[in-house]
DNA sequence: ACCTGAACACCGTTCAAGT
DNA sequence: ACCTGAACACCGTTCAAGT
């Protein structure tokens, strides 16, 4: 509590923009106000300066929110991972996920890049290489990653937004739509989806169906290479290197 | 070609607003030029008429969107799927994905609800209903639901907002930004992430990563409760034939 | 080089009238 | 009941100047 009250608000001087304070008051406004609510405009008020000005240190909205994503992923505490090639696995692509649990605006940051900041790759780099040390191809160890991708990205895409929605209606009886249908008179078993869906859906949830999903793609990658290093009989052209560009 | 063309357009008489020619416009404007450029507005324009006037007869944008998705889905051929548990859970799944492929407004859908249209609630009940016939709880059929449509919706997020990206600079050199540093110097695994991405991921690969998935949450609701009431040598996990379509 | 004011080309939605 | 015109409260981004 040394000089940092209210200097990037309403003072109105001696703040130069840059990347980092265009950075740090966008992170204050997520913070203060949610990601509904950071644009380039607000962000500029916030500043007292103007839109434009901001365009001059980024290019757009989008290296904006992979600046913030990239800061985020930067000063994330970094775990030792284990050793043990599938424990690796599962701590990598768990770690993925925690990263992005804190960032609803990566459901926007997907529209520029369908990728994860760089300061987070190596995160993807070790997934990848636990993979490979499971005994899967790298080509299949790469697979392993995009599913773990789609399905982090769907789990988060989906908390994301109806915690927007909840936020926005607070409490108001607008819910319903296609959720009514499911606690209705002749869909009993569907019930079960609506009343509980995301409501202890967090971290537990998300480690199960990942230890799921990682079982099944390695014994996938078991089943099509029985043997260490045989004969490689994969010859069907069915997808094969493509080594193209 | 017979009495139908041009009449929702210029004329501007003749055709009261109506739920039904509401969602007939907003599909040919998503046909002729895609989803980023359907609003209510652009809507209006293309029915001669109002903004307000839309929201006669729907709540809002939300809505309408749900109109359409519902319209896709009961549209959508209904085919047959195999009565053997695991094979049904399969085809079901992968039905879910090949309706939702074709709506790229799914994405924006999920803002309102977290959930798939009215017509399509069949599937998910034969989903969870093959997985409970394949041994697991209700609940774990639940969670298996869960996953897939994480996994879904994820993939299809992923590839929506690449592909509306992609044509959104046509061919710019700006799909670089984090990109970049994928095929860059010290990061030579992660090269072939970016290169491939997406290229060939469309229906094949989804259906593996489902087979992975359900083999593995399978396999762990087998773990929790180890009854297998004797009727289900499940037939090695070779990935059986992939009809495809 | 860095910033401003004004504008362009949009959004979804609401209000207060019109018929 | 159904529709309109105008407005509210925004967007991201660009242009043409200013210093």
């Amino acid at each position: 509590m040394q000089s940092r009250n209210q200097r990037p608000s309403t003072s109105g001087r001696a703040h130069r923009l840059s990347r980092e304070t265009i950075r740090d008051a966008a992170q204050q406004i997520l913070r203060d106000e949610g990601p509904q609510n950071l644009s380039m405009r607000r962000l500029a008020k916030e500043m007292s300066s103007t839109p434009m000005a901001l365009y001059h240190h980024v290019r757009d909205k989008g290296e904006l929110l992979m600046l913030l994503l990239d800061a985020h992923a930067e000063s994330f505490p970094r775990p030792d991972l284990p050793e043990e090639p599938r424990e690796r696995l599962l701590a990598s692509a768990q770690l993925l996920h925690d990263i992005l649990a804190d960032c609803p605006w990566i459901v926007e940051v997907l529209t520029s890049d369908s990728f994860v900041s760089v300061s987070a790759l190596w995160i993807v780099e070790s997934l990848i290489d636990s993979a490979i040390r499971c005994g899967l191809t790298q080509e299949d160890a790469v697979y392993v990653y995009r599913v773990i991708w789609y399905y982090t990205i769907g789990e988060l895409t989906v908390r994301f937004r109806r915690e927007r929605a909840l936020s926005e209606t607070k409490g108001t009886p607008q819910r319903e739509r296609t959720m009514a249908a499911l606690n209705a008179e002749e869909l009993p078993r569907l019930a079960h989806l609506g009343s509980r869906w995301g409501e202890l859906a967090a971290a537990d949830n998300h480690r199960r169906g990942l230890e799921a999903i990682v079982e099944g793609l390695l014994a996938q990658g078991r089943g099509r290479r029985p043997e260490p290093a045989a004969a490689d009989p994969t010859p069907p052209p069915g997808r094969a290197r493509a080594v193209d560009g």
